[in-house]
RNA sequence: GGUGGGGUGCCGGAGUGGUUAAUCGGAACAGACUGUAAAUCUGUCGCCCUAACGGGCUGCGUAGGUUCGAAUCCUACCCCCACCA
């Protein structure tokens, strides 16, 4: 993609300026970084931008690509990033915008989480040029009286001021030690990486602004502080979040990914594309034109920009799949090109007695009607010792009878494009639907997008 | 340590002896509609047997008990929370 490296031109100021501003919610204070970027282009010593990360869940979503992807940008024109695993700041658990005590993790379950997640970052950092730092590495040298010289630089008035501390401490919520110290912790990573630039989401920005104080103690110059919007879900409401189910996974299969981003809110359209993908500026105008006049079917745009992610985290060609797979089964509602197989074992249900049906099974006819499965034998019909309904269990196309016997009379199920009648209305007198063939390499489909070969056997 | 409150289905949260498989909201699933897997509307939403009609089982922290009958009453135990020390 952008320039990596030291050997590519030195981007100019404005330059790099608008890059950084792009999506960024507050920069503390912007004339300083204004200064040090002009120093660090002047001196050809690019500056330290450091990320704190608490990998508290292995799996990485759109969310948290944000701020990563803005580390990404000071990559690009040639600054260092400085990724700290928090170790041991992910033992406590940021109480950062939440009304409750974290659940503390083992320093092994962190260890293991930070794996995964070093594995994922890839997908949004350059890994080569990149310093992975974890935060043990000073905190775990530390004696009590380090840890009280630390807590010694910080008020508690000033603790409280913030927002989720000090309503949480009035309302009688519980509040414990080690979450106040939370912020100091963060706040000395920035003193032990001399960091320059620290970015975070907003509601990183009282931690962010520890670091400034705890450095201007240190005698360091103060870092300055990009904080950066939290991505809204998939529901178009509330922050992305595993919890909420309202996510977008950077690990999701292509198809998976790109169906999600199509079920966004429109409004969501430019947040997404302006944080999460790396389309340029200018181009980021046309875009918010093109929506503004109405011109363009927001829907297009939108296929625009799930191409863009899924290319982002898999690759352009998973992209091109993904958004035929969409159009195909999605869109046109057609069966998709791969479907999973299921071999029915359709001999073996069959009296053993008859004749010649060995090889000829898969040239067979079954009839599916009010859940029997009937089939064709020399001219007659023979039903089979299986209900529908539990084929389809069978198939994983249910989890339980129960459920299959439901979709079947919510008109949801359908073999080969013709819907199976709900089972036997109310008394059997009335008319009879009619039964639905099925064959060896009959396609069922369970609701709008699961789908399963027939294979007899 | 003391006092008080509470543990209900995926989540939130009603229900204090009887048509309660358990109000309601959210999530989820399905149908209709649509430019989308959005929005909206409608329906479904424990499991098992039965083609169906119908029937059975499990279920309100755990284990017992009272009762014709309990999520609802009693006993013990486990866990959570608040207030006071």
């Amino acid at each position: 993609m952008a320039q990596t490296g030291q050997q590519t031109r030195p981007v100019p100021l404005d330059e790099q300026l608008a890059l950084i501003r792009r999506g960024s919610v507050a920069i503390v204070r912007e004339e300083e970084l204004a200064g040090k970027l002009r120093r660090a282009l002047g001196q050809g010593r690019p500056l330290r931008v450091k990320l704190g990360v608490d990998p508290s869940s292995a799996d990485l979503h759109l969310g948290h690509t944000v701020v990563l992807r803005k580390l990404r940008q000071f990559q690009d024109l040639g600054h260092q990033a400085v990724l700290i695993i928090g170790d041991y700041t992910g033992q406590i658990g940021d109480p950062s915008g939440r009304d409750k005590t974290r659940p503390q993790r083992t320093h092994a379950e962190v260890l293991a989480n930070a794996e995964t997640y070093l594995a994922q970052v890839g997908k949004v950092l350059d890994r080569n040029s990149l310093e992975v730092r974890y935060n043990g590495e000073w905190f775990q040298r530390m004696t009590f009286l380090d840890v009280i010289a630390l807590m010694s630089r910080m008020t508690v008035a000033r603790l409280l001021e913030r927002d989720a501390f000090g309503t949480r401490f009035e309302q009688g919520l519980p509040l414990s030690f080690h979450e106040l110290i939370y912020p100091l912790m963060q706040g000395y990573d920035s003193v032990m990486v001399q960091a320059d630039v620290e970015l975070g989401g907003t509601d990183q920005t009282f931690n962010l602004l520890v670091g400034r104080d705890l450095q201007r103690q240190a005698g360091q110059e103060e870092q300055a502080c990009i904080t950066l919007p939290l991505l809204v879900g998939t529901d178009g409401v509330q922050k992305m979040g595993k919890s909420l189910d309202n996510y977008i996974g950077i690990n999701e299969a292509p198809a998976e990914m790109y169906g999600k981003v199509m079920s966004i809110p429109d409004g969501l359209l430019i947040p997404y594309f302006e944080l999460v993908t790396a389309v340029p500026n200018e181009e980021l105008v046309e875009i918010k034109a093109a929506l503004d006049e109405g011109a363009t079917n927001p829907m297009a745009l939108k296929q625009r920009l799930a191409r863009e992610i899924v290319a982002l985290f898999h690759s352009p060609a998973a992209a091109g799949e993904a958004a035929a797979h969409f159009a195909r089964v999605v869109q046109r509602r057609e069966a998709p090109e791969a479907v999973p197989e299921f071999r029915f074992p359709l001999a073996a249900l069959l009296p053993a007695q008859l004749p010649g049906n060995a090889g000829g099974v898969q040239r067979m006819e079954c009839l599916v009607s009010n859940d029997f499965i009937s089939a064709r034998v020399g001219g007659e019909e023979q039903a089979l010792p299986l209900t529908f309904s539990r084929l389809l269990v069978e198939a994983r196309m249910a989890p339980s009878r129960a459920q299959a016997v439901r979709l079947i009379n919510q008109g949801a199920v359908e073999i080969d494009e013709t819907r199976v009648a709900p089972i036997a209305p109310f008394q059997g007198g009335g008319q009879t639907a009619a039964p639905v063939p099925l064959r060896h390499g009959s396609i069922i489909r369970v609701g709008k997008r699961r789908f399963v070969k027939i294979l007899f056997e």
